[in-house]
DNA sequence: ACACTATCGATAGTTACACTATCAGCATGC
DNA sequence: GCATGCTGATAGTGTAACTATCGATAGTGT
């Protein structure tokens, strides 16, 4: 197909298109002559992993490349394919305190946690508890409950993983879960959220059911 | 204190503070002269909010305006709050489909939680199973495992919420804690990542302990 | 008294990112 | 035989988040 094709069946301009090109995100097309080039069904599939990564992931375009690169890889392993994935969302963590480390390391310790030392995970939950203590949060009761939870979503995840088949889909499993993954979390948590803070402080809605089409709108308005 | 001392304390440069004065993140401060403002401990305070949401929380600094304007605003329920908390993530969703819509509201019905129709993690959850299909991972498996641990996670941070004083207080909580505490789970979530997977598919890491410092660092390389 | 430094608000400039538009040359279908 | 659409290369655009400069002025040390 030409890349007009392309683009309207998956929605990315051409002139985005051409932009992955150029940034190694999507490989060149066959080219059948001056002006000329086919696309096939493997670049509209790599195209919506591109977009998933970017539009749902929050990925940037270099970071959705790194990430796509060991998918592409044909000798990496699962540990290599998971530190990609990790290290793929951009936040410029602030050097942790090492009070903050520390708890991190007492939770990983309760829970039976071990990692090689650079995980990035660690300094990434560090100083998100340095940012809670200079902001008065205290959050120190909820750590070892979220640490249990994470602990059924990491043996889901692993399960997910060992259930993906061929070590090439194994690897994008890894890397699209855990991108997708963290959106996926974050969405059902606000509605949980949203359902236990009804349960606790009202009345007003029914637990057991979804919301009822129709029924009057409880709007909220942002300022 | 001058904005220089400000500026000092809170590692923000003056140019950025003004900049976030004027986008009205930061009052300004006490003005006593000509050439002379007053900031008091207050604003650094709310400096160190601002690089929170920012940095690690991942805001815009538009979201992370509206996140503070809720904060101040004296009369605000928690609905309210949590309502704007749970927009503040910036992310253009794509519309998702009614099954993936459908998806999402079983697992609801399954767990119990009762949510209003414009819940924000509903579309959100929809659209990142949209692209888990579209990109050959399935994650069906895995879906009432996340739900069963964000239970436990929404629990707590009810319960974290219930645990954090008056009023206002409680509205930062919670609006600090919705932002932050994804962070947090995705860093927590890391680590057990890791760790069950030495455990799964090698021997090499002992369980139960952190990585001892000095030993040998198994690397990875990011190509 | 006087140089010196720091501050003020306003405004213009910069950097990074992610596209988007234009262009000259050329092939294909009607 | 010519309008349409495609090609890669390159330059331009828009937005976000700062950052630098400026003229005016006020406090500080000597």
């Amino acid at each position: 197909m030409r890349i007009s094709e392309l683009s309207e069946r998956t929605g990315v301009s051409p002139a985005s298109i051409k932009y992955y090109t150029r940034e190694g995100l999507l490989p060149a097309g066959e080219r059948t002559g001056y002006n000329s080039t086919a696309y096939d069904e493997s670049h509209v599939a790599r195209l919506r992993l591109i977009r998933a990564l970017i539009d749902t992931g929050g990925l940037t375009v270099a970071a959705a490349g790194e990430v796509i690169a060991a998918i592409d890889s044909p000798d990496i392993d699962l540990d290599h394919a998971f530190g990609i994935a990790q290290r793929s969302v951009p936040r410029d963590v602030t050097p942790p305190s090492s009070t903050a480390i520390e708890q991190v390391r007492a939770v990983m310790r309760e829970r039976g946690w071990a990692t090689v030392a650079d995980n990035p995970g660690i300094p990434l939950a560090a100083s998100v508890l340095d940012d809670l203590a200079t902001t008065r949060t205290d959050l120190s009761a909820v750590l070892p409950r979220y640490a249990e939870a994470i602990d059924i979503i990491a043996e889901a995840d692993l399960d997910a993983v060992a259930a993906s088949g061929d070590r090439d889909q194994m690897t994008e499993t890894v890397v699209v879960g855990i991108v997708l993954g963290d959106v996926l979390l974050a969405g059902l948590r606000r509605i949980a959220q949203e359902s236990h803070t009804h349960r606790r402080y009202r009345g007003g809605v029914v637990p057991g059911q979804a919301h009822e089409p129709g029924q009057a709108n409880e709007t909220r308005e942002l300022t």
